[in-house]
DNA sequence: AATAATTTTTAGTTTTGTCTAAATTTTAAT
DNA sequence: ATTAAAATTTAGACAAAACTAAAAATTATT
């Protein structure tokens, strides 16, 4: 399977767990920044090859076989970033990048010994689940902020926007997977949050409440 | 950079340090199994880049910057091998194909911090060495065990031949790199040597004897 | 020095993945 | 039910990196 053909696939898969529907051409190509026709022509060949379920002008989704190599890639992804930041020291908002390569080397012996090394972790250092080498995930309960009641004790144990801007706000913020999240208030106006974030007390607009994830304690 | 250009460098570079002359585009063709043709078409394109000197029928040499580049190139390659080796428990002879894919991986924070986690090594698994940041290499003193005059003690330092055929081989003897080996004899009719490694005494071809290198004790 | 053999380059194709522009289909709006 | 708008596909072109076959240059041999 070539580079491309895996960005491919990664992103119909990411597309799908997000939405829940056929995936649009035009979806693909404005997350890969490449253009309707390209995706059309590479969509061709995916099918060609059972990796996705295609008709034409109806959407796509992936086959069995394609959703498992989707797995597989998002599997490397995630075991690297915990490479990275567990054994290299990067941050959190350093590894996206240099994940995106290493998700493309081949070679099954190195994937299962580094799941080993990492000592088989079950989530990637931005909260999400890291599929086992037969494709299984485990699942964890996990609300948006924005989702919770007022005055309840919460766990953040994710992120759903993980660019560099985001983290770092957070990092500047010292909130961290593990940080306890505490409502206090909602500003009716503007959707925004009155925290106590590890004993410590914080505004938090509602932007920011839609892309952390939290636990109830 | 492309992958391509890189395996060339890679390649120019290797053939320089064996050879001391200007590169042939047959020797680039044969040792990178591709067709002379291939290889005027990226000698080139990477003459346009100032990565290579080339004019036309007279061969071919790397430039300051191409020579810069393929030292980095070996560099992730080697440091990438000690990873597998020390870290993964790869054994010496599964993590070639493996690096070949690895040191194209491009991030300069990814291979720095790799270094300094495998505690800046100087020398690979099978004792080849790994340029510094800025490229500059340790030249170790090595002579092949074929070179050494007869009763002399040494101690294996690398090897020449890095073929699974021939690191299996040595693992069968128990010759790894730190074995002492002491010629005990050489057999004028072949060449063969009689060796004593480890303690325990072997026979060996001209042929394992060409592919290893020793140093005097 | 002339010719033969070898090496290298050029010219013209092919494949992969991309693009633009035009045609087609689907969806939305009147 | 038409028409307009949006989404999708097709057709044709291009760049990268490979190939084959033919031409040109170099090297070796007589
Ligand atoms: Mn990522
Ligand atoms: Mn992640
Ligand atoms: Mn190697
Ligand atoms: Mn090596």
């Amino acid at each position: 399977m070539t580079f491309s053909e895996e960005n491919y696939l990664k992103t119909i898969y990411h597309l799908t767990t997000h939405l829940n529907t056929e995936i649009s051409t035009n979806a693909i190509a404005e997350k890969m920044e490449t253009k309707a026709s390209s995706v059309t022509d590479m969509l061709k060949k995916l099918a060609e090859k059972d990796l996705v379920n295609y008709k034409k002008y109806q959407g796509v989704s992936l086959t069995e076989n394609g959703q498992l190599a989707a797995k597989m890639i998002v599997r490397k992804h995630r075991l690297w970033e915990v490479f990275l930041v567990e054994k290299l020291d990067f941050s959190w908002d350093e590894v996206h990048d240099v994940a995106e390569q290493l998700e493309h080397i081949k070679s099954e012996k190195l994937i299962n010994k580094l799941d080993t090394f990492l000592g088989n972790p079950t989530e990637d250092p931005h909260g999400d689940p890291i599929p086992d080498a037969n494709g299984n995930i485990i699942k964890v309960e996990k609300q948006l902020l924005s989702e919770i009641g007022i005055a309840k004790k919460t766990i953040c144990v994710g992120v759903r926007d993980t660019s560099t801007e985001f983290l770092q706000y957070l990092d500047k913020q010292k909130i961290a997977l593990g940080s306890s999240i505490e409502i206090l208030s909602k500003e009716e106006f503007d959707a925004s949050l009155h925290l106590k974030v590890n004993n410590q007390e914080l505004v938090v607009s509602s932007k920011i409440a839609g892309n952390l994830y939290v636990q109830l304690i």
